[in-house]
DNA sequence: AGTGGCTCCTGGCGGC
DNA sequence: TGCCGCCAGGAGCCAC
């Protein structure tokens, strides 16, 4: 699942590319994905230079420029399955879209799942659209004094907390997970009784297993691969994500899963246990079996995509 | 307002 | 062997 490592990994990759070229034209194959008909959003990104590549959360931001003085911004979101790749290997369904650049590139849009989504905005537009996202985990905005007001009087479970993209962006199942491992914290715990100590620590450990996963080019746990078709490594070092029964690297324990917002959580009941309230929703569930399964599942072997389209 | 739960969507997999 | 139903999850939406 892209959350904010594998989004950074793709917005570096494309940062070596597009920079410069010029939109020749965009087909849409999926009119689900976008929230103009294709021949509009054509009309709004054709003939445009790509002034820049930003990243908010888990969205990733196209900068577009001339030659009309306004510019546009285009968004991107991959949620469980997308994928943007440089004109890769033919593939057995179409790509969602297809953006095409001068000189010759081509961006395709992969998403198994449908669940991503493309948005042309005015930019003037930008500040609405993200209005209700919460701080960027690397910006000072997130620092431990917004972590603690944030937390404060919280009922909901730490896990679910970390997931809720008003209160911190970008952070999803997998970082939630091995942050709060890292942490020493129970994914139960109701936010509101993380003490100013705890705060801290879950504040260092986000940001460390953040910087992990772009250090590691990103989890490539379901379908992630880089415009370029490359694996991320980061899943090779997971502490608990999807490790249920297997044992703790710290301590040994078996690795439990318990259900919480709807999500699989995993934890370590020795390193991370049930102190200080557990919030009342969360219910055990099933094990998913050995960690692992899944990577073969639906992980594409990495395309030989070509470098710059 | 805060919180939980349902929905979308698809391919893989277990069970019968 | 083949079919059916369950499972995973980001985020929007709705109900309480």
């Amino acid at each position: 699942m892209p959350e904010l490592p594998e989004v950074e990994v793709v917005r570096r990759r494309l940062l070596t590319c597009l920079p410069g070229l010029v939109v020749r034209d965009v087909r849409v194959h999926d009119a689900t994905v976008c929230d103009l008909p294709e021949d509009e959003l054509r009309r709004t990104i054709a003939g445009r230079r790509v002034l820049g590549l930003r990243r908010r959360g888990k969205y990733l931001m196209i900068d577009l420029g001339e030659p009309v003085a306004a510019g546009r911004l285009l968004v991107v979101h991959l949620r469980m399955t997308g994928q943007l790749l440089f004109r890769p290997e033919p593939r057995g369904r179409p790509a969602r879209f297809v953006i095409t650049f001068d000189p010759s590139t081509e961006l395709h849009f992969y998403d198994m799942r449908r669940f991503g989504r493309l948005w042309s905005l005015d930019p003037r537009d930008e500040e609405a659209f993200f209005a209700a996202l919460g701080p960027e985990p690397f910006s000072a905005a997130f620092d431990v004094a917004y972590l603690r007001r944030a937390l404060a009087e919280r009922r909901a479970p730490l896990k679910a907390f970390l997931l809720d993209q008003r209160r911190i962006a970008g952070v999803g199942n997998i970082y939630a997970d091995e942050a709060l491992f890292r942490a020493r914290l129970n994914p139960l715990r109701a936010a509101g009784t993380v003490g100013p100590r705890e705060a801290q620590r879950l504040h260092a450990a986000l940001l460390e297993t953040l910087q992990a996963g772009i250090d590691h080019e990103g989890s490539s746990i379901e379908s992630f691969i880089d415009p370029a078709g490359r694996r991320g490594s980061f899943q090779e070092i997971l502490n608990v994500y999807q490790r249920t029964g297997e044992p703790c690297r710290v301590c040994g324990t078996a690795i439990e899963r318990v259900v919480v917002g709807g999500r699989g959580t995993h934890y370590c009941p020795r390193c991370q246990p049930r102190r200080g309230g557990i919030a009342p929703t969360a219910r055990r569930a099933r094990p998913t079996g050995p960690a692992g399964k899944r990577d073969a599942r639906g992980a594409p072997p990495a395309t030989r995509g070509a470098e710059c389209g």
